[in-house]
DNA sequence: CTGAAAGCGCTTACAG
DNA sequence: CTGAAAGCGCTTACAG
């Protein structure tokens, strides 16, 4: 930790005072240009190195925002991550991110420490079996906070999906298809985006007075592990299920492994969706059928909304803003056993 | 950014001085154990919240790292990552994430960024096209710096893996199968990775007295776009290789799945290997032969010698570390044709 | 348009 | 075992 030259050292050099060096540094118009230049000479002269920290400590405002993800293991969360970086970087923040990997303790942890670290914002995917109350609990450290995925209540700041259309728009793909028997793999019985999921499909399943047997709806890991249990499952019912929605990408990828261990083929011997349309979903072997919210649209969305809660220091308060994006489905081979043809290639 | 108490508080509500309160809060065995829980109690009481930044400004010292990472895309970088934050976040450190998505503008923009937070230390996998001088640069900082996978010279610490003997490997392992016109796809001229690679792709060849046609050493995107476009290439090609070596998984994904797309399959049309083995190659299909260095190894390896560098505060400057991990090859249905029984499935 | 002064919340010799 | 004092590198009223 070698210190180098501050603010008082360029002061001397440039033979002004270290206020009119800060403003310069803060490219305050309050300083005639001349003098601007000279001081930023003398700093590029002594190699001066701005120290964050310090300004935040003085300013008592920080320029950097916490980002906790749930699971970087599901290249969707990347995806998002890298999309909310991007516009928080291009607006002058500099982004802490952490990893749970879905446990509460780590949550807590690097929640503590982005609070030490003087987070200005904080933008959280929250790991499953969260408390209702932490939301609450961190707007009460004065820190704005932006859910994004997992939606918790609706007294802060969301951005998600509308998982309810979006599996209704999957199982109603099926259905025109021609498929009645169809099997929902990743239940998760308590979890919000696991419920929205379901009904989706439950409710338009109702709407073509189709009935659903308890055991299509089949509980496994939210992983390919998952899927591939999910398969087994699906090949010892009887009649078995022709078709099935599968919670995300990740599952669905599972499924896909299993049927071709099991010398089949998605879309023939099993109509397979998934949700996510993370980037691998198009190089699948067959091509996966999927839902597209967009996770590159969903990150802009979160840094966004979280960025205008910055800005609004004082006056009103502005009120609660959910958002929840309309998914597309995007059909290939898997659900329909047809090449879908790639667009330009 | 509302205030909150400060350890002034907590000494008045306490009464005792700030440095009782300070030292207390870092548990220094100097105070009585009687005092030390007086002053717990007080901050607990006031809902008191250490700020790090303002300790590291008077401490001269930061326990944040930088970690620069050039492709979250790849999977295997993303679990290098993970198992880099887990080891230092054990050994107290803030880990601060950045992803320069290959550029080199977004590199420096981040590493100035990181400089200016007051990082302890960085541990980085530099972005391709990265001057040789950046590591001495960052080094003249007076910042300890790691270098992950991509080696940049013998002056800076290193860990990253034996691609040579590798790729020596795969090759070997594709000649005992019997095939003789072995293709490698992702060539990268003028970077030590790809040169590594492809030198332990040649030397194989050659002790096997078998000669390599210029076209089978395809240039193409390190991507499954690339892997996708080397498959019509070698396809082209007469007579045509019958397996192909690959830059890593990420074009091998590509490969695979365009052998499906022409109504193939790898490991009959073509013996496919790639190199990672990151999550996916097991999931594939057919499952994916791959060369495997353990990210989770690497990445620990990566933190420990940055902490070591860390703890070295003063004396001798020890000798630049360098590790290089020898890959294992993980022989799955791509290569042979044959399905592999998985282990404990 | 610029400077002197106070202070952000801590740590760290130093003294007792 | 504890306290008074100085200071880390900045910013921000305030004065001129």
């Amino acid at each position: 930790m070698k210190s180098g030259p501050t603010i008082q050292d360029i002061a001397a050099s440039a033979g002004v005072s270290k206020s009119t060096v800060s403003l310069v540094l803060q490219e305050s118009p309050r300083i005639k240009a001349e003098t601007a230049e000279k001081v930023r000479e003398a700093a590029r002269a002594l190699g001066y190195v701005y120290n964050r920290g310090a300004a935040n400590l003085r300013g008592r405002r920080s320029t950097t925002i916490g980002m906790v993800i749930n699971d970087l293991t599901n290249p969707f969360f990347v995806e998002l991550l890298v999309a909310i970086e991007r516009v928080l970087a291009q607006a002058g923040y500099t982004t802490l991110m952490a990893h749970t990997a879905e446990s509460i303790e780590t949550q807590t942890r690097v929640l503590r420490s982005m609070r030490e670290q003087n987070v200005a914002g904080l933008i959280m995917s929250p790991a499953l079996g969260t408390p209702d109350n932490l939301p609450a609990e961190i707007q009460s450290w004065g820190v704005p906070l932006v859910l994004v995925m997992r939606p918790m209540g609706t007294n802060v700041d969301t951005v998600g999906v509308n998982n309810a259309h979006g599996f209704a728009l999957a199982t109603e793909h099926l259905i025109q298809q021609g498929h009645t028997r169809i099997a929902f793999a990743g239940n998760r019985k308590g979890y919000t985006v696991a419920n929205q999921r379901r009904e989706g499909y439950l409710s338009t399943m109702a709407r073509h007075d189709l009935s659903v047997s308890d055991e299509w709806i089949i509980d496994v890991e939210l992983t390919p592990k998952g899927g591939r249990d999910a398969v087994r499952a699906i090949f010892d019912m009887k009649p078995r299920p022709t078709a099935v929605v599968c919670y995300n990408d990740q599952v669905a990828f599972g499924v896909l492994h299993e049927l071709d261990r099991m010398g089949k083929r998605a879309g023939q011997a099993l109509a397979v969706v998934g949700c996510d349309n993370v980037v691998a979903a198009e190089h699948t072997n067959p091509p996966l059928t999927t839902l597209s919210a967009g996770a590159d649209k969903l990150g802009t969305m979160a840094s966004s909304t979280l960025l205008a809660r910055l800005e609004q220091t004082d006056g009103p308060k502005k009120p609660v803003i959910q958002y929840f994006a309309e998914p597309d489905l995007v059909i290939r081979e898997s659900s329909i056993g047809i090449r879908v043809p790639a667009k330009a290639d």
